[in-house]
RNA sequence: GGCGAGGUAGCUCAGUUGGUAGAGCACACGGCUGAAAACCGUGGUGUCGCCGGUUCAAGUCCGGCCCUCGCCA
């Protein structure tokens, strides 16, 4: 760290102890206004850790936030992101941010992405792709030969990949067969080593409200277009990431009040996994997010101003 | 009112010649380390519309009743 940064941060010392301020929570809980709003009070900038957001060109069926959000349409729908080419980036846009205005906020509904954010996950190396498609025909014609082998080449990566975990198995098989490994001896997905000093705050919502803001955000996608978004999407290739993005593939086939119901229900069941993530990620305390956002985020400064003191 | 079809899990439905129920989705829990809005694992959550009959045994066969949908009056 430069004397210049430090100084910087020095100044702000008393109100944020951490240089980098992560909101994280379901989606419709409103984690991006609480964001934006404590964004604004610090004088610094909102960094989106979002898998589909990411993307240029679904900005209603992804929820892009209408402010400027680092890391929001950086990719075409058919360039496919990984969370292992996402962290670096990340990375670079909260030091950025904290050189530039001692603090970075962080927010977005990727469980994953938001911890390669925070913290130096350490993943095995991109391999090679045409390993990886020879691995890929090899798993797709017998899975429990290609698991066998696995076993033969990497027993502790065996052991931690299911036989029909398809996608792992192929990543897991391609390692080994590159002289890598998916088997890891510190579990840095889930410690609360973080790269820098972090506050993470979780929105709390009740599953009745969350229900509530579910059905309206989805009955203002239908208000704004999505049915003519998606199909202007679909006229080109997507990545494989961009294939699975709830309601895409509803709102094309079925008619909009079924589609709707299904982008509902979908939508639901990610909350729930949301919320799983929501539990785990260490460290993280959870704030009461059925109110206001400016008063979620005035709860945010003072928690961070008291825990200074 | 007559004729027809149907009432089985939260929903849509399967259920052979009678042997006290099972799929998908939903839901719950768990895993996850370069696809994470992804991928995978485990779990049945049930007065089989109601009442009676036949039978060792009824979701299944018989009778009656109730309800839903369609067609005809």
């Amino acid at each position: 760290m430069s004397d210049k940064g430090m100084s910087k941060r020095d100044e702000r010392a008393e109100l944020t102890p951490a240089e980098v301020i992560a909101v994280f929570g379901p989606t419709a809980s409103g984690k991006s206004a609480v964001a934006e709003a404590v964004a604004a009070r610090l004088q610094t900038e909102v960094v989106s850790v979002d898998a589909l957001q990411v993307y240029r060109g679904l900005p209603i069926l992804t929820n892009q936030p209408t402010h400027p959000t680092r890391l929001v349409g950086i990719r075409s729908l058919s360039e496919q992101m990984t969370v292992g080419e996402f962290a670096p980036l990340a990375h670079a846009e909260i030091d950025a941010l904290i050189v530039e205005h001692g603090a970075a906020v962080v927010t977005g509904g990727t469980g994953l992405y938001l911890r390669a954010a925070l913290a130096d996950l350490d993943l095995p190396p991109a391999v090679d792709g045409a390993v990886m498609e020879r691995v890929e025909r090899a798993v797709e014609q017998d899975r429990a030969v290609a698991h066998a082998r696995l076993a033969r080449l990497d027993p502790a990566a065996a052991t931690a990949v299911h036989p029909n975990d398809r996608q792992r198995l192929v990543r897991a098989l391609s390692l080994a067969e590159s002289g890598g490994s998916l088997a890891r001896s510190v579990d840095r997905l889930w410690n609360s080593d973080a790269r820098r000093p972090t506050a993470v705050v979780g929105l709390d919502l009740s599953a009745e409200e969350l229900d509530h803001r579910i059905r309206e955000r989805a009955r203002r996608m239908f208000d704004s277009g999505v049915i003519e978004e998606v199909q202007a999407a679909l006229a080109g290739p997507l990545s494989r990431t961009v294939e699975k993005t709830l309601g895409l593939r509803e709102i094309a086939a079925l008619e909009p009040d079924e589609a709707l119901e299904r982008l509902v229900v979908r939508t639901r069941r990610y909350v729930a996994y949301q919320r799983k993530w929501m539990r785990r990620i260490p460290g993280i305390v959870m704030l009461d997010g059925e109110r206001d956002s400016t008063a979620i985020a005035e709860e945010i400064l003072e928690h961070l101003g008291r825990s200074s003191t």
